[in-house]
DNA sequence: TTGACTCCCATAAAAACCCATGATATTCCA
DNA sequence: TGGAATATCATGGGTTTTTATGGGAGTCAA
């Protein structure tokens, strides 16, 4: 599970250490790492190859003309598997850099089964966005159930 | 599992570099590559020779005397297993050059069991309509729900 | 010979690999 | 318990390897 938040640095070869704890959370249930265009916000999101296997298989049960298959597809194609250097890092692919307009920082979030990579200013802008939500509806109303606990 | 997209140059004897992470992905299976054109789109697709079979299974399944079983099988009739140079590159086949309308550009754009090879036109076209259809619809809903994962 | 195809080698750019260092955090012992 | 010794992490930079691509020499058939 990835959990916390951390803000790393992006050099000239575009390599960025993925946070230790992330990686200690790979190595321990031995999976490779996957990026990826988000679906939903202007980040990369990371998760396992077996995650990303369920999605495929996923591909074939739907119909195969279905604009659900036809994202999914484009999802795998902006999915790039990611090797670590000696120093944890890896080289993050350009289309991903563009796609999350990011420079020189950027911000690790880990939200369980999968982590987001964030410009730090579209991180602060998501952040304040879910502040304000929270001021004005107040807390979500959680179900937590059993089966899941 | 086939990933990633990339842009790779179709030179004037028609060879293309198929990229190496596919490749890889081949020769880990000890599997052959295959290309034949899409039943959906304007573009070569490419896969194992076993996944192959499954199509050709798939078309078994069908009324042997259908229009529809005689169009796939037509389809099929122009598919061929590729060869690498010692490049990692494949000479492509002229029938499956003007189905794709490719010239000198290929974008290769892995969609998990299988890969497309578009003309850089048709896949901006695809590209675009995916990108029309999150918009529109949101992300598919499967991947919100944790059965789906 | 001409054209089509198969091997083989050359190369620039990109990626992978290796080792070094400063900053933090952790351990351990007096 | 203070603080030195040690380990770990994020980061920098250089070297080697791989990848994508171009081009030529040999081969076979028409």
């Amino acid at each position: 599970m990835f959990l916390s938040t951390s803000h790393n640095k992006i050099d000239l070869k575009f390599r960025v250490s993925i946070p230790a704890t992330y990686r200690f959370q790979l190595e321990k249930e031995g999976k490779q790492l996957i990026l990826f265009k988000s679906l939903q916000f202007k980040c990369i999101e990371g998760t396992t190859t077996d995650r990303m296997q369920r999605y495929i298989d996923a591909i074939d049960e739907l119909d195969a003309l279905s604009d659900e298959a036809f994202v999914l597809r484009m999802m795998m194609a902006d999915a790039f598997e990611m090797k670590f250097d000696s120093g944890g890092r890896v080289i993050i692919p350009e289309t991903l850099i563009d796609f999350a307009s990011l420079t020189d920082k950027a911000v690790f979030m880990g939200i369980g089964e999968s982590f987001y990579i964030w410009s730090p200013s579209e991180y602060q802008n998501q952040y304040n966005y879910s502040q304000k939500i929270l001021q004005e509806k107040g807390p979500p109303k959680l179900i937590l159930s059993k089966k899941g606990l």
